[in-house]
DNA sequence: TATATTTGCAACCAGTTGGTTTCATAAGCA
DNA sequence: TGCTTATGAAACCAACTGGTTGCAAATATA
């Protein structure tokens, strides 16, 4: 099964559970509360979050509390890093890179 | 139908093109030619990337050249931003939070 | 003009996704 | 010891995804 973080944080309701856990450690049904969705859904969504390593658990009692791995969000960073050198540098340079293959075609 | 940047972002073939487009504007024929996909394939890839406008189009003769839209990617960037604060100043102190939450149940 | 090349689009298909309902398990509580 | 609560997992389903093949349109070339 393909589980990665971009597939991870595709979803617009992960992205929002994120969110959540990001102020908070939270159990899955006081995540649920804030989605229109139900309870099992949210678990479903923890448990792909949980597979890339974007959230861990944590039991206590019979609740558990869902919390973020920030760390892991920089793996995205590392991606983007490579993207972020150009377009600080090249910005509105790419219709000069189209100009050159046009002459070269010439 | 739901296309949004995280979505597009989301499938390894695309994040492929995207690093190819980075380097220069490139043909649907000539992309094919570095994967082991049909050119329609990849033109579907390329149609969802255009349609979030993550790439742009540049017709010349019966050619189309495709060019990555850099500053696209900087969605990505401004959400991340919100995280990247905190996986700075944070960092291990999610462990802190959990334990808050435990001693207010106490 | 006839032929080849480059491309996008439609139709189809198997696998995945995100959701639901139902159920089993384990922990707290009367 | 029952009853309630919190949770994950399984079965099912409609919609979406990424791939294919086949085709039409437009441009280049003989």
């Amino acid at each position: 099964m393909r589980r990665d973080i971009f597939q991870a944080i595709a979803d617009p309701t992960r992205r929002a559970i994120i969110a959540l856990l990001a102020l908070q450690a939270m159990t899955p049904n006081a995540i649920a509360e804030n989605f229109h969705t139900t309870r099992q859904a949210v678990s479903k969504h923890l448990r792909i979050l949980t597979e890339c390593e974007l959230v861990k658990q944590e039991q206590q009692g019979r609740e558990i509390y869902y919390s973020l791995e920030l760390q892991k969000l920089k793996e995205v960073d590392n991606w983007l890093s490579q993207y972020r050198k150009l377009w600080e540098t090249r910005f509105n340079q790419l219709d000069n890179v189209l100009s050159t293959i046009k002459k070269q075609k010439k």
